[in-house]
DNA sequence: ATGCCGTGGAAACCACGA
């Protein structure tokens, strides 16, 4: 079974590049980040003539998440992360699908870093964190994926130093997510590949994408009851290259058959 | 060192992203 988390960076705006990359990559289950579409725009028949079934929680011009699953049931668990009712941005969706509790989900950037920004970025990481607590306790087989805007290590920088300032590697945000860690998910692509350089993100100037200036910031971290499926992951690095890309890559997790 | 590009929406620029 595949799993993939693609932030999309405008699901209308890229309808084509999406449904080429879920033809060719046929993912059984796709969370999507960046909708930035209200509900009612979000293209519903186009990923139902691709062959999948979809929710997703859409917000005028900016955020929105949605999973899609192929030829399976989606019973959605909830489209708030809880912790915050004033809170009215659309970054996270969550469904079980296939016996597999799945949490999709957009982090806040948070810069400029200090400020308002940051913190909503800092409060929005510890109510994900107290959330993935009951999630990994309840012992169900659980994924929470998406776009973390986190880069957990140096390894996942291209130049760290140009970084450490910024919100997305500033010290409270990587302990922030050590701290998420440390209950006990896996993150799929470090587990694999312990050392070796990869990316997800690549900014649209610069010509980052051609010089591989880029950032590992869409993760995947499984609970212990599936970590012990996972057989492959990687990037659909590709998919960047492609006309009218997203600044974002797919990752992708395979998992083996209970 | 920097939104230099890209998207969406409103209004022929602005907010926002990482």
């Amino acid at each position: 079974m595949r799993i993939a988390t693609y932030n999309v960076n405008g699901v209308n705006g890229r309808l084509p590049v999406l449904l080429r990359w879920l033809d060719e990559t046929k993912p059984d289950v796709a969370c999507l980040q960046e909708l930035k579409a209200p509900n009612e725009k979000f293209p519903l028949q186009a990923i139902k003539d691709a062959g999948y079934n979809v929710i997703w929680h859409g917000q005028k011009s900016w955020n929105g998440v949605a999973i899609l699953a192929r030829g399976m049931e989606i019973q959605e668990i909830g489209r708030v992360l809880p912790g915050d009712p004033e809170d009215l941005h659309s970054r996270y969706i969550e469904a079980l699908v296939d016996g597999i509790h799945i949490g999709c989900l957009y982090l806040p950037n948070g810069n400029p870093a200090p400020g308002p920004k940051f913190d909503y970025k800092l409060q929005w990481f510890e109510r994900l964190t107290i959330h993935a607590k009951a999630l990994i306790k309840s012992g169900t087989p659980t994924i929470l994926t998406g776009d973390y805007n986190v880069m957990p290590t140096e390894q996942d920088v291209y130049k760290p130093e140009r970084w450490v300032n910024d919100a997305l590697f500033r010290p409270e945000t990587r302990a922030a997510f050590q701290k998420l860690m440390a209950q006990g998910w896996t993150d799929a692509i470090r587990k694999l590949y312990p050392d070796k350089t990869i990316y997800t993100f690549w900014d649209y100037f610069r010509n980052a994408y051609e010089r591989d200036a880029g950032l590992r910031i869409d993760h995947f971290l499984l609970s212990p009851s599936i970590e012990k499926r996972l057989k492959a992951a990687g990037v659909d690095r590709n998919v960047r290259g492609w006309e009218k890309s997203s600044d974002h890559g797919p990752v992708w997790i395979e998992l083996a058959d209970e």
